[in-house]
DNA sequence: GTGGCTGCAAAATGTTTGCACGGAT
DNA sequence: ATCCGTGCAAACATTTTGCAGCCAC
């Protein structure tokens, strides 16, 4: 199947790239009907797992609530999230593509393809407020 | 508020002590209405999150499609998942209490206190089942 | 007897899907 | 002229919640 070229498309991909954090489809669906109040969620969605799947954006799984975010950054790295609000931070620390090979499956023929490590936390907000 | 001992929590408990794998709060809910076919599904949802808090059990994050999982193990370690059918599997690799450390948050004031480390993979069943 | 626990149904949440139509190629 | 992408609403899946009655304490 050839895939098109949409304003829709476009206005989404823009929507995750200029985005200072991590943004929920929920995040990128109000950034962009702010501006063209016709575009429909579905079509946000649609296209958020299409620009992933071609790697312009990166797909970043579930924390804590099951909400699916999105990172401008294609390139492998490590997430925090905060357990009181949700929201996700980049975490500096060398990527290790080798974890995976010292990791054993207590189950037979369960092959590893990749890993996710996450860190759980408190954003400094959440912190000010909590006090 | 004090604590009161029903059939159902304990119920609940034996399910998942006797679940060989990683079961949903779905699974729980199966086995135990099989033989008590009037518990409620959001019972077993409480008595699931009772249980983990009290520490009996263990709460498994979130895996690809957002379900939680349960374990009956309440040491910290690796969980292995198939990006296919979603089982659970545990890893066996060394904890690492001290990465949390080593991990820098770029973001100013985000506390680390937790990590998670995820593989993802396929299963047996599911590799055999994929030629 | 009191108030936490239960069952039920409804709501909440995040995401996907069926369908007819309009627009990119 | 195709037929993919869109908007809309409905469906879906998982989990939570409001409420009246029940039962463990």
């Amino acid at each position: 199947m050839e895939r098109r070229n949409t304003m829709q498309k476009a206005l989404t991909y823009e929507a995750v790239m200029s985005y200072p954090g991590h943004p929920s489809a929920d995040d990128v669906y109000r950034i962009i009907s702010s501006e063209h109040s016709s575009i429909s969620k579905a079509t946000v969605y649609r296209n958020l797992s299409l620009l992933a799947e071609e790697g312009k954006i990166r797909r970043v799984e579930s924390f804590g609530n099951g909400e699916v975010r999105y990172d401008h950054r294609t390139d492998k790295h490590y997430h925090g999230y905060c357990s009181k609000c949700g929201r996700v931070v980049d975490i500096r620390l060398s990527y290790d593509n080798e974890i995976i090979n010292k990791a054993l499956p207590m189950e037979d023929g369960f092959v590893i393809t990749s890993h996710e490590l996450i860190f759980e936390g408190i954003c400094k907000e959440c912190r000010e407020k909590g006090e």
